[in-house]
DNA sequence: ATAGTCCATCGACGGATGTCAATATATGGA
DNA sequence: TCCATATATTGACATCCGTCGATGGACTAT
């Protein structure tokens, strides 16, 4: 698990242009981390929660894992730039970052984007 | 793997509605056939191409790597319905299915999406 | 028929990954 | 200070996955 600070200049529509060697790899790697059922539960629990936020013992009972498994998912989909942190208290608040999830979008795009 | 051939029902858009752990199940077996380099680089390769087809003796070349690890990455990727595949002779084409990458695009959507 | 080319499958190997129990760390309250 | 709660980390385990060499099967041309 490296480079996964550096995957923010990524996501060039890769269907419309050869992708580099280099770009694929940082794609690939997260792509990845949505390769797994239980991040994408995650992901739209927080999402669609109506708080846009939501606490680690908020989720383990609804995803049925132990603690340290969704304390590990979490931590891949936050080095993934996927989620924001929150610590109050106690209590560790997690939070989707629609950018990131909309530039993983974008490189799926198989007509041209339109500028925003 | 396993219920390769059902994922065509998939992708509403996780973020907006909560997702069931069965399509969670569908999705991330999808979004794992686009976590590996090789397997975006052949989508670019063939998608950036000219023709929109290429035969398995003209990607080994670009991909360095070995014939019988690019046919596993075509066979995942055909399972997937990623890519079309036709044969010719003694020569075997792939074209990538674009409404299927649109489909996996579209469960990515932050917004609700615009009807066609 | 024989040889050559293209592609798929098989078998094996090393490394990555998801999971949990146990433990550590940190924060807040009695 | 001491305990309880919330979260993160560690270590271990089984399984999955990407890769290659070797082989097989199909088609073409000579």
């Amino acid at each position: 698990m490296k480079n996964l600070r550096t995957i923010e200049q990524c996501c060039s529509p890769l269907l419309q242009e050869p992708i580099e060697p280099a770009e694929a790899v940082q794609l690939a790697t997260a792509f990845k981390v949505l390769g797994d059922p239980a991040r994408l539960r995650i992901l739209s629990l927080i999402a669609a929660g109506s708080a846009g936020e939501m606490c680690v013992c908020e989720m383990v009972g609804p995803l049925g894992l132990s603690q340290p498994t969704v304390s590990h998912h979490l931590k891949v989909l936050h080095e993934a730039g996927l989620l924001r942190r929150e610590k109050r208290g106690t209590w560790a608040f997690y939070a989707v970052v629609p950018e990131r999830v909309e530039a993983l979008r974008d490189a799926l795009s198989v007509t041209a984007a339109v500028p925003a």
